[in-house]
DNA sequence: ATATATACCTCGTGATATGATGTATTCCGT
DNA sequence: ACGGAATACATCATATCACGAGGTATATAT
């Protein structure tokens, strides 16, 4: 897939992964692997630019003597996946001019 | 709109825009203002990537005493379009498993 | 014993959109 | 005749981003 496409669903595919349940990186990778797939650097990285925007919590929690950090959803991080689709209707527009112009 | 999700689109934009007509820089961001709004700086950056990666060819014509540069899309342009449907596909199922997980 | 899976993290790189800025001509209203 | 808006092109610096490469450490399976 388009490199550019990528980026623009990754954040959220990443807030969509922890919604319904707190997650941990590793486990949002394999969860996340059927849709989308993304590299443990990549992932990080998203993970903690979603903190820094204050979209998620982290909880670090004692697992079978080594730390796993647990990434939990806020309510800025919900917000970010209705504004989201909002977005996307935009995107269907776009894409609607995009086979419109491509029938003619 | 979010600026990632607008990378995905905005090369697609231009080489739709000059899908059925040759076109030049001020017109085409004319035409995609009601699509998606682009500065010229923005646009020149990436009609320049565009024609790098041989998707469109250009042709410099005297217009009204003063150069005007027509933009001509190449089999790869047309390519590039198709390609970006199959990726619209697959945006789609991504764009399910946001929503399902929002459902849930 | 050794390899694989689990689990975290950081750094450097290349790609990108965009605002700011610059140049030059034509058109239109007063 | 004058001034500003529209037309039309271009470049540069900046900030953001995904990702490969590399690193650390433990548990489990062969």
């Amino acid at each position: 897939m388009d490199a550019q496409l990528r980026r623009g669903v990754l954040d959220v595919c990443v807030l969509a992964a922890i919604k319904n349940e707190n997650s941990y990186g590793y486990k949002i990778i394999k969860d996340l692997k059927p849709i989308i797939e993304l590299s443990e650097s990549t992932l990080y990285t998203i993970l903690k630019r979603l903190e820094d925007g204050k979209m998620l919590v982290v909880k670090s929690v004692e697992f079978e003597g080594r730390l796993r950090k647990y990434y939990h959803i806020t309510p800025l991080g919900l917000q970010r996946l209705e504004d989201f689709k909002n977005e996307w209707k935009e995107m269907m527009s776009i894409y609607a001019f995009i086979v419109e112009a491509d029938l003619k």
